[in-house]
DNA sequence: CGTGCCAGGTGCCGT
DNA sequence: ACGGCACTTGGCACG
């Protein structure tokens, strides 16, 4: 590729209603042609619309800065007035429109819903369907300051490490980060409120019953345990012991865990981590990187 | 302002590393002038960094779409090789990387944290840290192939006709709604597991007491309703009358909620609305149009 | 600041 | 489809 193809850069400036409509046709990856790069600075409302429903069809990431209203009908409703928000269209069919702060979008719609961009008497209406549930977003586009649509190269795999998850791994592996001795019999046991975490003996033969928690423990944890024990029994002549395994213990739950005899592990997730680590030589690429 | 001016248009090209680095300077506002459009396609890294630092100096909404790698370590910690994403940062310093696919964002960091972009050996880091919980979020960036920073005039309000506080002002603007002579005498009225939505008495003088969901009635309200009657009683001679007002019953609650002794009440959204409607002139305007 | 609770919560997994 | 539950849940209101 020699110097000169970087040159060929197509720059049409055409006069789209009030606005400027900049065309930058550009390609990094194929230098020589003339391939389009799909970026649009204030494009008339048509050629907006032109550009999203190829950008639609061809399932790419649409990224669009324009000055719209918002109308959501669904399981609720809500509405938003004009304004300019940041709107982005994924492949997989979810929306999301987000104003100019706070991390959550202020309307969206989750993936797997019909999108689709008409022009409607000197606007553009960009409408998100839900089937099911059924719900519906629209979207009023009034000015368009920016539209570019990208394909996203991203074969990488998202590893999270966190939850209780982990620490029911770390436990199932070594038992005995629990107590000495103790033997794992089920997890996951179904019990009429809910599932139990962790269960199993100690060396004396009570049941141990273990509700894990990535958190401090607090109240609800206590509830939702003593909830599971009320359909468990011990073996005759045994106990039951009730656990909560958790980082710490919230703030003013320490009473009532001793009034109920449920008793506290503690479990980092460090610690938990570090047992994986221990155990799974497999997964220790996969860790070694964080903390 | 006259057609030439449209054309006030600068366009450099430049060889930023291995890729191209076009330059569009353009303002549909202010023509005559060369104010710069702060649009870089396929800059160098350190022209987007120089970008970055400026757009987060003026607190502009900044949209990227680059190869990066994200790691993230907090409450938990999590790892994400190469790839293309789409990065957004707010001006209230909220970032979010999102993918080509999915509704919520791989990573993120809520608003309120540091953000800040350095070259470092060649590739560009983009460092998110929230100070309380302490976490941070790290993207080293090696190639960037849109980056715009962009000021959201929005002044607009949201509205959202959703939730339990709706039906909550329905049932205190008009507690006739619940039935014939109900008479509230409380509403978020506290007992130590929680707060009683609405608290009344009827026309035999027997204690209401409402939880309401705006959902489907399952086993959790019951439960949740059920634990705070355990400190309340009603007046010597009086019944203590239990009550879930909610669009409908979920599926398998209704003999739960038989055996339970607690009353069902329907009230939909839509009637909510409906009694807002009336009684509040001053939300017609802003609830008319949605339904 | 922690504690409780709602959310258009979303997502995952199970019957 | 409904149910139970975790989530870097986020968000708000309140003691």
């Amino acid at each position: 590729m020699d110097r000169a193809s970087y040159h060929s850069v197509i720059v049409s400036v055409s006069l789209a209603g009030k606005g400027v409509s900049i065309y930058c046709s550009v390609s990094a990856l194929n230098l020589s042609g003339l391939t389009k790069l799909p970026v649009l600075i204030s494009p008339s409302l048509e050629e907006a619309r032109r550009e999203l429903v190829i950008g639609l069809e061809a399932r790419r990431l649409l990224v669009m800065v324009a000055s719209c209203t918002v109308e959501y009908s669904g399981r609720t409703g809500s509405h938003l007035g004009e304004g300019e928000r940041l709107v982005i269209v994924k492949g997989d069919g979810c929306i999301l429109v987000h104003r100019g702060r706070d991390y959550q979008p202020v309307n969206w719609q989750p993936s797997g819903c019909i999108i689709q961009a008409q022009a409607s008497n000197g606007t553009l209406v960009l409408k998100a369907v839900r089937p099911s549930p059924l719900e519906s977003l629209t979207l009023v586009v009034k000015d368009v300051q920016f539209l570019g649509t990208f394909l996203l190269q991203d074969d990488a795999e998202f590893v999270l490490h966190a939850s209780e998850e982990e620490m029911q791994r770390a436990i199932i592996l070594q038992p005995d980060v629990i107590e000495q001795g103790f033997k794992i019999l089920d997890f996951e046991k179904k019990v009429p409120p809910g599932f139990v975490d962790v269960y199993g003996v100690d060396t004396e033969g009570n049941t141990v019953v273990i509700e894990i928690k990535k958190d401090p423990a607090g109240f609800p944890v206590i509830k939702q345990l003593l909830e599971y024990l009320k359909y468990l029994q011990a073996p005759p002549g045994k106990k039951l012991r009730p656990m909560i395994v958790a980082p710490s213990i919230a703030k003013g739950a320490q009473p009532a865990l001793a009034k109920s005899g449920i008793e506290f592990k503690q479990l980092t997730l460090q610690k938990a981590v570090a047992i994986l680590q221990k155990y799974a030589r497999s997964d220790q690429q996969a860790l070694k990187s964080w903390l």
